[in-house]
DNA sequence: CAAATTAAACGACAGGTGTAGTCTTTAATT
DNA sequence: AATTAAAGACTACACCTGTCGTTTAATTTG
């Protein structure tokens, strides 16, 4: 089964995550100053996301000298793995088909989308076949 | 652009949004009892869900007699889309392709959703030649 | 060592969510 | 018309989130 996430994790608490995806370990600072672009963050804010990370067991912090370093425990995978689930339970019902009906009707894919579309499809065919 | 949703529909508020597209209109009462099975809610919890539906905007109320009458204006395939999209953006940064290579991946797709998928891509390559 | 600096801990506050309890209004009944 | 019963409105409260401000503890410096 899925790892369990919990509580889940937040809008905000995901741009920190996705920096930590990026490099890790950091600290508060760096992440700050990664995250200072785009998010236009304080660093207490970063900060005060970080323990929140940790309370929830996304994150870890091993000291270093006067300040602490941090790095992921959930990996992107799986983070990605429990959201779409999420997605396909909360919304479509627990079923695949609908969700793709939706994606293949309502968003534009390139080209370059159905090319991989298509190859994965025939991944799973052979996959189908040889199994019985 | 998709409609906006604001502030986003909550878990627990789908849940009521699911009957209602189910069956409307239809009274608090009938909503609750619906309901019941799945979710344990009081009635009043009920009523509070569909008021800030209405706040929202994703529900409208009509007087019948002594009481509502409940019916949706957020249609289930706006949301979907809504939700589709928050997921993509928020998870995948913004791009199909990993999404789908995670559901093929991850998920156990039968083989009938294989099917399914194949029909899809079938169409989007025709279409594509179609139009260039 | 005392003072200044700095990283982290703690506290805060408003708005959203889950989940009702209580008060009020309105319609039905005596 | 006064009383009661049903439906809805209003209030509540704890936890989550976004976003810091303030306090404390550990270092570096004069």
């Amino acid at each position: 089964m899925p790892k369990r996430i919990n509580p889940a994790i937040s809008e905000a608490e995901s741009q920190v995550m996705e920096r930590l995806w990026r490099e890790a370990p950091q600290g508060s600072e760096e992440l700050a100053a990664a995250l200072q672009p785009a998010m236009n963050w304080h660093e207490n804010t970063v900060r005060t996301l970080l323990n929140r990370l940790i309370r929830k067991g996304a994150v870890r912090a091993e000291r270093e000298g006067r300040r602490y370093l941090y790095s992921p425990v959930l990996t992107r995978e799986q983070w990605q793995a429990h959201e779409s689930r999420s997605l396909l339970d909360r919304v479509f019902g627990g079923k695949i088909a609908p969700l793709l009906v939706h994606f293949s009707r309502n968003e534009k894919l390139s080209a370059k989308d159905v090319a991989e579309l298509r190859k994965l499809v025939d991944e799973m065919e052979k996959k189908e076949r040889r199994r019985g």
